[in-house]
DNA sequence: GGTAGACCTGGACGC
DNA sequence: GCGTCCAGGTCTACC
């Protein structure tokens, strides 16, 4: 099954699959050749496809060898939609872009857009797993969790989906620590998985119940950075810089996503490389207001040139 | 509100 | 091969 996606203009797939790591986090596989890229997803029926996404002359081309019901096909092509933000526009961001050197790619090259995992669940968990560690070690745990928990795809069990809330709250913690190797992470993982699946554990028994945390709502309120900032500082093991990721991922870009690696980057831009704080790093793009995070993001760094 | 120490893993390094 | 040190954000206890 095939279907063809439009996208709000500019728009390339490239930029928005090398936008980030996200594509190199299980279930995604690519970028393929062409810059596409394959996923696994469990639908809510509890099918688990896998599909291809390639570019179009006007979006993208959803490929699945999988026959979907209307309802199906309704929310694959939902799911693609926000995974790479299609309806998405930047045409503020680029007005706001036109009189500085260092941004004056981004509209031609159509970047601001983020690749998205299919549910804001997933993106969590992988913002937790991206803390405190290197990539490397945040694309061992994506995959272990995964491989350990992910529902399989019928025609090759070797692919898995991502694990749905549900299937991570009926997780036991030994699991998620010593087999998945989440260490220190495990329990907030599993906290927000149970929160969301509503799993409580009774006696060592795991009953899943309907979730007190609807974070798939999230994806689409209304509400202010403040609030959202707020709302996603409540979950275990997402700090500043967590929500500040999230926040972005989530077309919130008033804040910029503080790590170790903003340090070197704005050190040695504006700092002779000596040492910086998150004082500096705000304050260098302090002037950027609500674009604050994708200035941050697509910013021609000198470090990247040496 | 700010700060120090603990948390866990993997990689680099020295022996 | 083994042991030690360090980097990487967040949480908790304490001031």
């Amino acid at each position: 099954m095939e279907m063809m996606l439009a996208a709000r203009p500019p728009f390339s797939l490239a930029t928005v699959v090398n936008s980030h790591g996200w594509v190199q986090l299980a279930p995604f596989t690519g970028p393929d050749a062409e810059n596409g890229f394959d996923y696994v997803l469990e639908l809510t029926s509890g099918r688990v496809i896998a599909f291809h996404v390639g570019a179009a002359a006007s979006g993208v081309r959803v490929f699945t060898e999988t026959a979907l019901t209307a309802a199906e096909h309704t929310e694959v092509e939902q799911a693609v939609t926000w995974m790479l933000g299609l309806d998405m526009d930047f045409s503020d961001f680029y007005a706001a872009t036109r009189h500085e050197p260092k941004l004056a790619h981004v509209e031609e090259q159509a970047q601001g857009r983020l690749l998205r995992s299919a549910t804001l669940f997933e993106n969590v968990v992988k913002t937790i797993l991206t803390t405190n560690t290197t990539w490397g070690g945040t694309k061992r745990m994506a995959l272990e969790l995964v491989n350990t928990f992910g529902a399989p795809l019928p025609d090759d069990p070797q692919r898995r989906a991502f694990p749905t809330p549900a299937r991570l709250a009926a997780a036991d913690l030994d699991t998620l620590q010593k087999t998945v190797r989440l260490g220190y992470r495990a329990p907030y993982v599993l906290e927000l998985a149970q929160r969301v699946a509503g799993a409580t554990e009774v006696a060592g028994a795991t009953q899943v119940a309907g979730g007190e945390l609807d974070l798939e709502e999230w994806k689409t309120a209304v509400l202010p950075t403040n609030e959202l900032r707020q709302r996603l500082l409540t979950l275990k093991g997402v700090g500043p810089y967590a929500a500040a990721s999230l926040l972005m991922l989530m077309g919130h870009y008033d804040s910029v996503p503080v790590d170790s690696w903003a340090f070197k980057l704005v050190s040695y831009e504006w700092y002779d490389q000596q040492p910086v704080g998150r004082a500096e790093v705000e304050k260098a793009f302090a002037d950027w207001g609500q674009w604050k995070g994708l200035a941050y993001w697509f910013w021609d760094w000198a470090y990247h040139q040496q």
